[in-house]
DNA sequence: ATGATATATCGCGATTTATCGATATATGTA
DNA sequence: TACATATATCGATAAATCGCGATATATCAT
């Protein structure tokens, strides 16, 4: 898990789309014949405009960053996320850059 | 709080280094002669090997981000994290990446 | 006013990234 | 085998980013 390259990945709106995108596969991708479980069709990503290269270059980052992984069937290459990374990777960022100070007590209301 | 602006600000490794080196002021730049409270000289970053005029260029990134905060004093300006923003930009970037297994999900504004 | 210090901005070359079309590779199908 | 589909890679161009020195601006000190 190397946070810079995630943040350079994530810095990027297409591949930030793509990520939010596979959160919720059944309600971007139901268009898919395959089913879902096996993750989402490269070409489906071609959505966001960019052209098929683009977007296999695009995967291509997620992929090497750690935040996606790929599994072929057949012809076409399924796209899901690494929960663990992305989950490892959230830790990891609040951990760096949340305030060292300790936290007000809250306010106990009414 | 733009959430693509500091994904792309936290994409450089010297400007990450000054927001982590930022998170214990007393504790990097002792040797400050003026007191802490008012942030960090701009000058004291230089330490990340770069230029005066680099050093400039990336403290001006972080704070078009909105990440950091300055304060002139005299020919001094310190700067500061900017703690709601960066507590911000965690959690919705919290919200957006994890998981999204049995929990609401957020909308994104493009 | 002169000079010194701190920071920002400018101008430029170097490097990286983004994007595309064309092509290569892998697989499936007839 | 030949053809179609899905994806990756290549080559080129354009755009963005990085980094620097030089210079401008602002402030302080004398």
């Amino acid at each position: 898990m190397n946070t810079d390259d995630i943040l350079k990945a994530l810095a990027h709106p297409a591949r930030l789309q793509i990520l939010l995108w596979l959160r919720e596969p059944e309600l971007h991708f139901s268009s898919q014949t395959h089913p879902l479980d096996l993750g989402v069709c490269a070409s489906q990503f071609e959505r966001c405009g960019l052209s098929q290269s683009t977007v296999s270059s695009h995967l291509a980052v997620l992929q090497r960053a750690g935040l996606v992984t790929s599994q072929r069937l057949g012809q076409w290459i399924f796209y899901r996320r690494n929960e663990a990374t992305i989950a490892a990777f959230l830790a990891e960022l609040s951990s760096l850059l949340e305030s060292g100070e300790s936290r007000p007590l809250p306010t106990r209301s009414e």
